[in-house]
RNA sequence: GCCGGGAUGGCGGAAUUGGCAGACGCAGCAGACUUAAAAUCUGCCGAGGAAUUUCCUUGUGUGGGUUCGAGUCCCACUCCCGGCACCA
């Protein structure tokens, strides 16, 4: 592929000089950034604030095309707004903490910090090649100690309040990262997010978050404009289950602890034929029967080695074992026999079920499996006493077989039994939600460390804010041992505690580095501020922001945590509203030309900067937005070239010396072309459609190459349309708009002008093609008035020759007229 | 299994409320300009047919339906993508 650019003939007739994108782009950046044109400020008198932010990059070395896919066309909507007459904030920063910058620097033999920094000079400079908005004089870096203080500040303000806990627990364990990962972090089958390897299982003392706190309010979406499909992905994750625990009396007189269930199925007590406790059930071993110890004891160990993918696969034939013991229904008093088995969960409800083969599928295949009883309490239509079922029954239907709540619709008795257990003490309405509380511990060295001495005789103190940032050590061995790097820095981990002075040690783990991404947005907004990670005036001036993208890999990470952090910024009285995301958008994943995901591997990768250097910014941002809807993304496409040729069409129009040669009557028909694209452009931009609008500009430079060969309209209109043209162009090809729209006289930044109106009077038309339908097939189109009666166009349309001939003289059986859309004849 | 989204020419895609399917662009074909190429400009471009500047038939994943009229609404299905998954 050979560029067109530069090779232009310069023995050519033009007047002009031609299209060298990089030398004007070049131009305009460094004369937009020499006169802070994009600085914003805290507020305008004159223009209301309004905040857009896109996803801060990983500074991982190189920007690559998912980066431009997602943030050329964030800048378009960002400047689209700041021409609409808002104050718009729009900053750009870097996520700088993290593993990849760990393991480069411990493959290059150099720090992380260095690493770090080095790519985000490089990755600051091809931001700046892209020619967005960027307020740089916000710009934040997540693993600057100016930043992090105030990570650790928004943990020692959860801690303070009781939402971060340090406790013994299963932590998803990623062996190659040789660290414990969060909930969300494990995707797929079992594999870390990260680098893809299968996550296993270890226990260890980690802090976590209680986000489940806010498991309801963070199932009310009401205050935001999100993709419902994202929406539908925190819902799921959330996994709100509303029903009952149960309390079930252990039958052994010499065991006073109760075996307490959850269930959705109130209903279906009466159906109760078996208990299961999952393997590692605290229960088990006081409810045992001796005789059945070894069995036990040899299934758990079994299932302990059974990884979590294989435990929790829904193929996986279900196995179990007695443990010799039973408790009472609360319901009629029956024995019922406790077994064990891995397909209950123990980290979900209470880690023990009541099983109802009946109405469940699972304990149905359990039952027929041990051949346990499997007792109908619902009655499925047509079923008759004694009927065996072929599987599990779990649709709606009236209760029998159980005594006074027998005939009850399944709804009605979920509600009864509820009372029924409540006022007799044998269990309680409950809410059950599956998401878990956010595991922040990270055994790695590149990250915020934890802000937690922990002393001897005091237990687990804070630090003091005032000491705050404790700095990440620089003198440390980082290499991946298991053990957090940190525990090895001596000077760092042995201080005397805040409050005793005995000597004590410091935490070891670092933070989850999602912590620092949970409010970075704030921080743009009063970067400066060394009292608060954001004041009072900066939240006022920018409490949420109003329009977010990035990618909907972050659904339930990310974009979950985000919001936790801000209800609990809010309940501490640091932010305001209950979202910091009014608006999000999740634009689509570009691929390779191939369709498949970019890697080096398959060298399917497009290299941002080369397209730059070959076709210019200006081209490359446009042919982004064109490829097709924002959300979608897909394949990339090669044919930037037919953007190239629109912009070359566009500077030539641009720099045409106008002179009118023929007077017509055209100028009202182009008025409304040029205002009819006003609106489209001005419509679609706002829905986000980038590919629809530059559609519609380029239909207007098609029209305005016709123009300029009959050179038919006046001089004025077409300086208007030139105008309006450059104007509808400047979010989207910032570049060449300022070019030429200083070319054409203007001494000030086309960036500073105000969005272009649609004259709505200049659309109005007197006359409108219309298809005349016979039986709902087009037979003829002809010209009528706008404000023409169905009879007269029915007339009209009568008379021509194609209606007369489809007609052929039947009788007409009805007629149907849309105004100024069709008129359909049926015969 | 559950939740969400999708399927339109050779390709990317367009189509306010049910109202002319295929805008805009790529690729392709033909032509103008040119010594030539690039650039620029013009025309053609879903399929089949009539023997062709026009007209007919057909056509938006499949099968039904509603309607004067369906890419769009309803029912059933197929395939593809994303998320969750023994969650009681």
């Amino acid at each position: 592929m050979k560029s067109p650019i530069g090779i232009f003939s310069m023995t050519s007739q033009r007047s002009h000089d031609d299209y060298q994108p990089l030398v004007i782009e070049k131009k305009w950046q460094d004369d937009w950034d020499k006169q802070n044109l994009y600085l914003t400020p805290d507020s305008d008198p004159n223009r209301p604030n309004r905040y857009h932010a896109t996803m801060l990059p990983y500074p991982s070395g190189d920007l690559h095309i998912g980066h431009w896919w997602a943030m050329a066309p964030s800048d378009m909507l960002a400047r689209f707004h700041r021409m609409n007459g808002y104050n718009v904030l729009f900053p750009m920063g870097f996520d700088a903490f993290g593993l990849p910058a760990e393991n480069a620097a411990i493959q290059r033999g150099i720090h992380p910090q260095e690493w770090t920094t080095a790519n985000i000079e490089r990755m600051r400079g091809q931001l700046k090649r892209m020619g967005a908005m960027f307020d740089w004089s916000r710009e934040i870096n997540t693993s600057s100690p100016d930043y992090y203080q105030w990570t650790q500040w928004w943990f020692l303000q959860l801690f303070k309040n009781g939402l971060a806990y340090r406790t013994e627990t299963l932590a998803n364990w990623c062996p190659k990262c040789q660290t414990t990962l969060a909930n969300e972090q494990v995707v797929g089958d079992g594999i870390c997010e990260r680098c893809e390897s299968p996550v296993s299982q270890k226990s260890m003392p980690q802090w976590l978050f209680k986000i489940t706190e806010y498991a309801e309010e963070l199932l009310d979406f009401s205050d935001m404009e999100w993709p419902n499909s994202v929406l539908r992905m925190q819902e799921n994750w959330i996994g709100k289950s509303e029903g009952a625990e149960i309390l079930f009396e252990i039958d052994n007189p010499n065991i006073s602890e109760v075996l307490s269930v959850f269930t959705t199925r109130p209903d279906t007590l009466y159906g109760v034929t078996f208990m299961v406790l999952a393997p590692e059930h605290p229960l088990v071993n006081d409810i045992i029967n001796p005789e059945f110890s070894k069995q036990i004891k040899r299934y758990q160990e079994d299932s302990a080695r059974v990884t979590e993918i294989e435990r929790q696969s829904t193929v996986r034939e279900k196995t179990g074992v007695f443990t010799g013991a039973y408790c009472l229904n609360p319901m009629n008093g029956e024995k019922v026999p406790i077994w064990i088995a891995d397909y209950v969960l123990a980290t979900y409800g209470t880690g023990a079920i009541m099983a109802v083969p009946a109405h469940d599928q699972r304990d149905f295949e359990f039952a027929q499996k041990y051949e346990l009883p499997i007792k109908v309490v619902i009655a499925p239509e047509n079923w008759s006493e004694n009927q065996e079922l072929e599987e599990a029954y779990t649709g709606k239907g009236n209760l029998v077989n159980s005594q006074e709540f027998t005939s009850l619709t399944a709804s009605d008795a979920i509600t009864k039994v509820i009372e029924h257990v409540e006022s007799n003490n044998l269990g309680t309405k409950k809410t059950q939600f599956r998401i878990r509380d956010w595991l922040i511990s990270r055994q790695r060295y590149w990250g915020a460390p934890i802000p937690i001495i922990h002393c001897v005789d005091c237990g687990t103190v804070p630090v003091e804010e005032n000491d705050l940032p404790i700095k990440l050590p620089t003198e440390v061995e980082f290499l991946p041992t298991g053990q957090s790097p940190l525990s090895l820095a001596e000077k760092f981990v042995n201080v005397p505690c805040p409050n005793c002075g005995a000597p004590a040690k410091r935490e070891t783990d670092t933070m989850d580095t999602f912590m620092c991404s949970s409010w970075y947005v704030y921080r743009y907004t009063d970067p400066a501020n060394i009292t608060l990670p954001v004041g009072p005036d900066a939240t006022k001036n920018w409490p949420a922001v109003d329009q977010y993208t990035g990618g909907a890999e972050h659904a339930v990470m990310h974009l979950l945590y985000a919001r936790f952090f801000h209800k609990f910024g809010r309940d501490i009285g640091v932010l305001r509203g209950n979202e910091p995301f009014l608006n999000y958008f999740a634009q689509g994943q570009v691929l390779g030309t191939d369709g498949q995901r970019m890697s080096k591997s398959r060298g399917n990768v497009v290299a941002p900067d080369e397209i730059v250097d070959q076709w210019g910014t200006d081209a490359f941002r446009a042919h982004l937005a064109f490829m097709g809807p924002w959300e979608n993304g897909g394949p990339y496409s090669e044919g930037i070239i037919g953007i190239s040729r629109w912009l070359n069409r566009v500077w030539i129009l641009a720099n045409s010396d106008y002179s009118q040669k023929n007077i017509s009557s055209r100028d009202v028909e182009f008025l409304r072309l040029v205002n009819q694209t006003i609106q489209r452009v001005t419509h679609d931009l706002g829905e986000k459609s980038f590919n629809t609008a530059i559609a519609a500009l380029m239909e207007l430079t098609n029209a305005l190459s016709a123009s300029r060969e009959s050179r038919d309209v006046t001089v004025e209109n077409w300086n208007f349309s030139i105008k309006s043209l450059l104007l509808l162009l400047a979010p989207i090809t910032p570049h060449i708009s300022e070019e030429l729209w200083r070319r054409s006289g203007e001494k000030k930044s086309i960036h500073l002008e105000s969005w272009p109106v649609t004259d709505e009077s200049a659309l109005i038309l007197s006359e409108i093609e219309i298809p005349i339908q016979i039986n709902g097939k087009v037979k003829a189109k002809i010209m009528v008035p706008t404000d023409a009666t169905e009879d007269t166009v029915l007339e009209l349309a009568k008379t021509t020759d194609q209606v007369e001939k489809a007609l052929a003289g039947e009788p007409i059986k009805r007629v149907i007229y849309v105004e100024n859309r069709l008129l359909n004849i049926v015969i």
